[in-house]
Formats: structure tokens, sequence, C-alpha cells
DNA sequence: TTGCTACCTGTCTTG
DNA sequence: CAGGTAGCAA
């Protein structure tokens, strides 16, 4: 025993000091894996293994940071690979690009360009989408891809109708990637592994050089998955994986629990560790999960156990609806942080839908409370900076078919649809990429001399571009919006943006190039910069430098833990979701998705449902999970909803939170504000700093007539004045219309409406006031 | 041929 | 509620 494995217990030192030969991991939550697996490696290193012969895969970047950071405590610098399983295939697939038929440059879609890419193939593949939806047919071959089957097969294959459609896509959208010199995210693992099946060569080679393979959360993997690990493990099967099978929740995407539950069939010489003993949530929390995930069938029976002290017990806890669920949960939040018992940061609100964050984000910021949330709107999502990107990827792979499309038009230069029809289809005919297809616009008798032109221009616009892809990242990006004048061009067709600020997102895009130069002084290739761009996923934004509460779905929050967790809509419907209460195995994945979301959970839970929640528009009766029946009343308070409101009494205004009406009298979440920000206000402003924090989006309500921004400083700043303070005969003073006076009031909270004479040019306008840039001159009354 | 508006439809989790 | 599409005006 030497120092690494000094602090160990038993089973974890039996894993640690196992080297050669095949091992799995069975960690259950809170098990203290990741330290294990750390340990594993500092323990093999100086067992004299060298660092480049091991590879540590993960499935998400944040799961690679926080191993390397821990052992890079233990071990310092040490070339040691790890990173997820699709950017090791990305980087191999670099090499052996020509393997398969690619460029050594070529260029990974993200899920909205494999999207168009689909309809392209969809299309010339004339297919009708009448009995099977583009989605259908794309998850369809995305099945077909995770399972390594090719279209040859597939196309064998006589299976249901959506799957023929599919067989029938599934060779064009292949055959048009490869044109375009791309591949979509399930290419990256089906290629590497299709290479390694069909290249012994290659594959015993890097067999050899990486003796040591780790995979982390091993029940996720998918068959193409375990096919690249199973073939660099044939000459030395030094195999350990780590998994749980109860977290399994990827199944819908491919994933096959039977990979880690018949591991030991496939590995006959496998040493099993079994790590139980939980390190991280109290014996209450660890009950609830345990009687919960007690329920399922297929799975590996495991015995949870803590010697951690007793904590409060777990809350069930009943709200009228939606927005009392969020204002209650802020406030609590509050409340304890008041008490001193709690920062921000210990506080995590999971829940089974992006969607379901909206009212939390609301109730959050009316409270001044910084939070993070792990989804929504992504950053390389946003409209301007997928514009910007596919400059970038155009000019790196002048192929990107995907990425022409979506630039030779933008801004507008009269190319059209028709136009781009006409192109596509010529360059469908030659074989050629469409932007090959522009350089012979001259060729295609069917365009207009006018869209020739077009098309000349923007091909000598693309090779003035092409000759800066050299220069550092900032330098081409700076070029580039100037160039294409991209700035003119938001300005002159975003008048009526009302969230987000697309010009700052141009300059947030330029520090992140900035940025990118700046950490890859040498190999700071614009190829580099565009992988890692696709890499990244929304989920690895989580930063605990921030102090903020955190928001994110269930799916985001494996492998995470916090002091104080809310699972939020634990209703029927939704957690099970109506599209797995079908099928058993679904529903147990559904499950194990609740199991992940409690075991997140370090002293203190609480599970909430509503009594009618409103999705899309309208408003729906509740029924609570089942999983909540199967919850051990033991270690749980249940606290039915108090206030019993007559919700049809009130009408419509009911769908909105109390905090919006701040005419009749000033509600609860008001004070809790007050107080808090008395108390530290060092906290608020920092969440609006944070470039890489969503940033909060104002309610979507479109105001009547004004473009006035509800900012989320106009929520927060103390100097706004309340909304009942304007009233009949009030003056005020519009920063486009000049002053006026109020000639009626109507409506409550968000709705609240004014009408206001404006002295000017005696018009008559309407302004809701919660949006209405107005500034109050004389309140004119008492 | 382009660009805007109004309607319609689907409906989740992600590298 | 939001994105996509169809239909219409310029």
């Amino acid at each position: 025993m030497d120092a690494i494995t000094k602090n160990l217990t038993a089973a974890q030192a039996e894993a640690v000091t196992h080297i050669d030969g095949p091992l799995l991991i069975i960690a259950g939550p809170g098990s203290g894996k990741t330290r294990v697996v750390t340990h594993r490696v500092a323990h093999m290193l100086s067992q004299g293994v060298r660092p480049w012969q091991i590879a540590a895969l993960t499935f998400t970047n944040k799961a690679a940071e926080e191993m390397r950071t821990r052992l890079d405590l233990l071990a310092p610098g040490q070339p040691v690979w790890m990173g997820t399983f699709h950017r090791f295939c990305a980087q191999q697939l670099r090499r052996y690009a020509s393997y398969v038929g690619l460029a050594e440059n070529y260029s990974i879609y993200d899920m909205s360009d494999s999207k168009s890419a689909m309809k392209r193939a969809i299309q010339a593949a004339g297919v009708s989408t009448s009995h099977a939806t583009p989605e259908q047919i794309a998850s369809a071959i995305s099945n077909a891809k995770n399972r390594l089957i090719t279209p040859e097969i597939m196309q064998q294959q006589s299976g249901r109708a959506s799957d023929s459609v599919a067989a029938r896509v599934y060779p064009v959208y292949q055959q048009q990637l490869l044109l375009a010199n791309a591949v979509d995210f399930d290419d990256l693992l089906y290629h590497f592994a299709c290479l390694l099946r069909e290249n012994p060569e290659v594959r015993s080679e890097l067999d050899a050089k990486l003796k040591y393979i780790m995979v982390d959360e091993y029940q996720d993997t998918n068959l193409a998955q375990y096919a690249i690990v199973r073939a660099m493990s044939v000459d030395h099967p030094n195999l350990a994986v780590t998994g749980d099978p109860d977290q399994s929740i990827y199944g819908w995407r491919g994933a096959d629990l039977n990979n880690i539950l018949d591991f030991e069939k496939d590995y006959p010489s496998v040493k099993t560790v079994r790590l139980e003993q939980n390190y991280r949530s109290t014996p209450n929390i660890l009950a609830v999960a345990d009687q919960l995930i007690r329920h399922n069938r297929r799975r590996k029976a495991k015995e949870l156990y803590t010697e951690n002290a007793d904590g409060d017990n777990v809350i069930l806890r009943q709200y009228e609806d939606g927005y009392q669920e969020a204002d209650a949960i802020a406030d609590e939040i509050a409340a304890q942080m008041i008490a001193g018992q709690a920062e921000p940061r210990d506080f995590a609100i999971f829940c089974r839908m992006n969607a379901l964050t909206r009212s939390l984000e609301h109730a959050l910021r009316n409270r001044g409370l910084p939070y993070q949330i792990i989804n929504g709107v992504e950053f390389y999502q946003r409209k301007e900076v997928k514009d910007l990107l596919a400059y970038l990827h155009l000019i790196n792979n002048p192929s990107h078919d995907v990425a022409l499309q979506r630039v030779i038009n933008t801004p507008t230069r009269s190319i059209g649809a028709t136009t781009v029809g006409r192109l596509q289809a010529f360059a469908d005919a030659e074989r050629i990429p469409m932007l090959e297809a522009a350089r012979r616009a001259s060729e295609i008798d069917t365009m207009s001399k006018r869209a020739q032109t077009m098309l000349k221009s923007f091909v000598t616009l693309y090779d003035r571009l092409r000759k800066k892809a050299t220069a550092s990242l900032e330098d081409l990006l700076r070029f580039l919006v100037e160039e294409t004048k991209y700035i003119e061009f938001l300005e002159r067709t975003g008048v009526e943006k009302e969230d987000s600020n697309p010009i700052a997102n141009v300059d947030e895009l330029v520090s992140a190039a900035v940025e990118f130069d700046r950490m890859h002084p040498d190999d700071g290739s614009l190829e580099a910069f565009l992988e890692q761009v696709a890499l990244v996923s929304d989920t690895d934004k989580f930063e605990d430098s921030g102090n903020r509460v955190t928001l994110m779905t269930l799916h985001a929050a494996k492998g995470l833990e916090f002091p104080r967790v809310f699972v939020i809509a634990v209703e029927d419907d939704l957690l099970p979701h109506y599209r797995s209460k079908q099928d058993d195995q679904q529903l147990e994945e559904e499950r194990r998705l609740l199991f992940v979301g409690i075991t997140r959970a370090q002293q203190w839970l609480q599970l909430s449902y509503a009594k009618r929640r409103s999705m899309r528009g309208d408003i729906r009766v509740v029924i609570p999970s089942m999983f909540l029946s199967e919850l051990p009343r033991a270690d749980m308070n249940v606290i039915e909803s108090q206030t019993d409101r007559d919700f049809f009494d009130d009408g419509a205004d009911e769908s909105y939170p109390d905090s919006w009406d701040l005419v009749q009298e000033p509600s609860p979440p008001e004070q809790a504000e007050q107080e808090y920000k008395g108390d530290d206000t060092s906290v608020i402003p920092e969440i609006y700093r944070d470039p890489f924090v969503s940033k909060p989006k104002p309610k979507r309500t479109k105001p009547t007539i004004t473009t006035a921004l509800q900012t989320a400083s106009d929520l927060l700043s103390s100097d706004r004045v309340p909304l009942g303070a304007y009233r009949e005969g009030s003056v005020v003073r519009h920063p486009e219309y000049g002053d006026g006076t109020i000639t009626e009031v109507t409506g409550r909270g968000p709705k609240r409406t004014a009408k206001i004479r404006f002295s000017e040019d005696q018009s008559e306008q309407t302004f809701r006031l919660a949006f209405a840039k107005l500034e109050l001159l004389d309140t004119g009354g008492d």
C-alpha cells in the first residue's frame, strides 16, 4: 500500500490497485467513483504505466474536466487522454479521415445542420413525408447508426413503413454528407467504429497504443460505443468501466443497458467491484431513493447505505399551480439564505423539460436571486452566432453545403429560395458542392442573368474571406463582420428584436475567439475552434465558480451534486413522460431519472407537484406522478397546498403570479426581495456580468404598441416606479412620444394597460405598464 | 422572385 | 407557445 491507496476503503482500494485485466466498477450514487478512477490512474502511473497509454472516455466534457482536475491534484500535468467519446472519435477521424472517405478538415454538423441536410436528402431521395415525418426518418437513421447498421443492411431489412422510408433516405443522406465533407454526431461514433471493424491494422495499432482504457457511465454506452471500446481491448483487455445500471437514462438515444449487465459475460476474467457506500446524502434521502428504485425490475440489486448523520426529512409538497410552485420555491431559497444556512450555489432546481424553467426563472429574477440555466437558448444556437459560425465553417470547408445555404443570402443579397433551389439542382446533377456550383453559375441555363451576377459576387466575397483563413481567429472574425456588413444587417432587420441583443452576441463570439486564440497560441486553427464549438454541449457550461442557483433538466444533473435540491413538476405525463408510459422499459428509465434527481441531493430535498399546470397555452388539471406513491412516508414530510383559491373565480389573471400585481397589495415576494437586498447585495449583479450565463429572458408577451424592453435591470432597479403609481391623470414621459397624460387604466398584472394622450400631437396610444419605458413625472393625484 | 404575415401543428430528455 | 410553411403582395 502506497500513499495513493492509504485513504481508501477496502472496496475502493481493490478497484484502484487492479491494473491489468478487465475491471467492472458498479458504483452507486455518491460512492466516490471519480475518486476511485483518478486514484486508479495515479496508481497506474506510479507503477510505471506510461501516461499516453491511458485513455479515459466520458460522456460529457464536464465529467472529463472534473476527472482532469482531480487527477492533476494527484499527478500533475500527466498527458493522460481524457475526454468525451465524441471528441475521442473526432480526433481519431482526423487522422484516419481518408479511410472513411472524408478529408482531414471535415466538418461536424450540429443538430440543426443535420436537420437541414436530412430535409435535402429526403427531397433528393424522392420520398414522401406523408407516412413518416423528417424527424421520424432522422430518428430511424440515427438509431441505425447507433447500432452500426449500414445503409445496405438497413435496406435489406424489411421493417416497418417508417423504417423502409428511412432506409431509402439513409444512403442518400450519407452520400450528401460525404460530398459535403461532413459528419453528424452519430457519424463520429459510427465512422470510427466501422473504421476499426474494417481495418485490422488500425485496430491493432490503437489497441497496442492505448493499452489502458477507461469508460465512465458505461451504462449509457450504445452499440457503436461498445464496439469501439471492445475493438481497442482485444490484445490488451485492460478495460475498466464504471457505471450504475440504476442511472441509465439515455436509452432513448440508443444506450443499451445490456452492455453493463452483460459485461461479465463479455469479459469472463473480469474483476467486479461494488461501491455501495454513499458519502453524499443523508440516510433520509438515500432511503427515499432506494425505495423508489426497488420498483424497477430490470436491474442489479444493490444495497445502498451511508454512515452520514440523519438529516431533514424529504419534503413532498403540493402547490396550486406552476406559478405558485415557482414563487414558493424562490421564497424558500431566499428564506434559507436569510436564515444564514445557505448561499445561492447550494441550490439546484431540476425539471423534466427545459420549458418548465420559465416560471422559476421569473420568480428568481423578481427576488434578485442570482441563477444560471444550464440549457435554454444556447449561445451557439442563436441566429446571429450561427450565421457567423456558418461563414467560418464555409471558409474552413468549402463543401459545407448547409453553411453555404445559411449564409448565401445572409445578409440578404437577393439570392432567394428559387435561385438556391436551382443552384442545388445543378450541384446535385454535377455531384459537386454548392459553392463549386456557384462558381459555375454561368453554366446554369435555367438561371436568370441577375441571379448569376449575384452568385458571382457572393463567390468573390467568399474568396476574399477565404484569404484570411490562416489569420488569427479574432482577425478573421472581425474581417468577416466588416466585409459582410453584418452589423448593419442586424441593425437593419433586428428592429423588432425584444429579447437578446444580437450585436452583443456578435461581440461575445469575438470574445470567445480572442479567448481561443489566447488558449491555443500554437494549434489555434480555425478547424480546432469549430470542432471545439461543435462538441461543447449546454450541459458543459455549468460552472461552480459563480455563486448562483442552478436550474437544469434531470438529464443534465447526472454526475453533479448539490446540498439542497428541488425537483419540480413530479407529475403524471411529465415524469413519467406520457410518451414513455406505454413501454415498461421506458417507464423504468423515467423512474431512474427521478432516482438520479433524488440522489444529487446532499442534505435537503423537496419534490413537488402542482394541482394544475399551464402547458403550451392552456391549463390542465394535474395527476401526481405514480412514482410519488412508491416513496416511503417514514422519511418524508408530506405538505398539501394550504391556500384554496378558487381558480375559475379569478379568471385569466390567476395564471399570473401575484408578484406581477403591485397594484392591490404589496405581495410577500417583493418583501423578500427587499430584505435580501439589504442583507447582501454583492451577489445580485454578478449574473449579468457572466457572458456565458443564459441571459434572463424577458417575458415573451408582445407589447401592444411600444417596442420597449422589459429588461432584467428594469425589474431589479430599485427606482422602478410601482405600477400602482400610474393612474388616471398621471403625467408621464415616453422616449419616443414625449410627454402625455394617462386617460384610462385597465387590466391587472402584466396586462395592466394605460391609455396615454400625448401633448405633442394629441394622439392617444395604449401601453402595457409592465413593458413600456415610461417615466412618471407627476402622479396626478394625492 | 423575394419577403412578409398569418395560420397550423407538434408536443422531451442530448453529444 | 414556437417554429415552420403556405399563401399573398410588392
